[in-house]
DNA sequence: CAGTTTAAGTCAGTCTTGTTGACATTCCAA
DNA sequence: TTGGAATGTCAACAAGACTGACTTAAACTG
């Protein structure tokens, strides 16, 4: 099916056109993935930045704002005024730390949990619906390539995230 | 929990934290993929939507500003802001169109396509690296899963630019 | 032909999310 | 103990998206 060109495939799937392909279905794609969270927020006064912070509290509780910032790419004064309003509407909890008083460590409360599964779940589904389209072998593909195309300092600190899932 | 099944890999490569995974990779992969364009824009007054109108004037020459728009999924007055200033600034020319003169064609002057030169350089050579880390079976599991990612009407454009492109 | 629709552009205002700069608090080490 | 580094907050601003209202020109349609 897919083996084309026996010997010199390693030279022809690496063209241009070849590159390009991807390049245009990754911003396509990147587009599906973030549409049905989008989609939810719109409704509040949230948007994309308060989903990626509530995602990555969940999924490491009592992290700091620096820690946080590090991951998400951002300055601290813009996650400051994410994480203020969502601590505001009670969906985020920042507690001082016991060691060091300067830092804050951060807690989904019960509204934050609810919000996060709700988001999730959509993305999920999503995702869901794309790896059983695409099979396993599919998936890890897709995986080893994604992963290729991180810097390096972010796959260092999603390797992380990854192994402290299980 | 979840009940596993037996030799069920079908089902068990479906978990949530498989599928979060994926949810993190991809916003990881994501900032890798868009960050040197970003550096090379972020000297001169542009950023990501320049680069992503110039990208596909030089894909599809010609092409409307109602295409491009849909194509974008951005309102004509944010597209009409970006479009505005590459006119002004001598990298994209607007012609009005012969069989409807209410129609603009777009296409990129010498300057506009070296721009689209040196932005898409840095970007396939991201691409290539992780392609040629990932190998070919990767690859093709890499663009399957993008592709059943994407909303259906975004996956019909995607192919015609894809057919388009030899 | 008159009326409607379509394509493009513009003006004004808002929202989210990013940025710098200035600043307070806390910790730690010289 | 004092000065620097780390952590977080507040304020102001810019980019880029959005909606809504409107104009102009051209094409289509009954």
């Amino acid at each position: 099916m897919m083996s084309d060109a026996p010997g010199g495939e390693s030279l022809l799937f690496l063209t241009d056109e070849q590159l390009r392909q991807g390049i245009e279905a990754m911003f396509f794609a990147y587009r599906g993935f973030t549409a049905d969270p989008d989609r939810i927020l719109a409704g509040m006064a949230y948007g994309r930045a308060h989903h990626r912070a509530i995602h990555f509290i969940n999924r490491a509780p009592g992290t700091t704002v620096n820690n946080l910032l590090i991951l998400l790419g951002v300055t601290k004064q813009s996650l400051n005024r994410v994480l203020r309003t969502l601590v505001e509407d009670g969906l985020v909890e920042s507690k001082v730390g016991k060691s060091d008083k300067r830092e804050r460590h951060l807690y989904l409360t019960e509204a934050g949990e609810a919000l996060e599964r709700k988001l999730s779940d959509a993305q999920r589904a999503r995702m869901r619906a794309a790896y059983r389209a695409a099979g396993p072998q599919a998936v890890a593909g897709f995986r080893q390539v994604l992963e290729a195309m991180m810097d390096n300092d972010l796959r260092r600190k999603y390797q992380v995230l990854k192994d402290s899932g299980t």
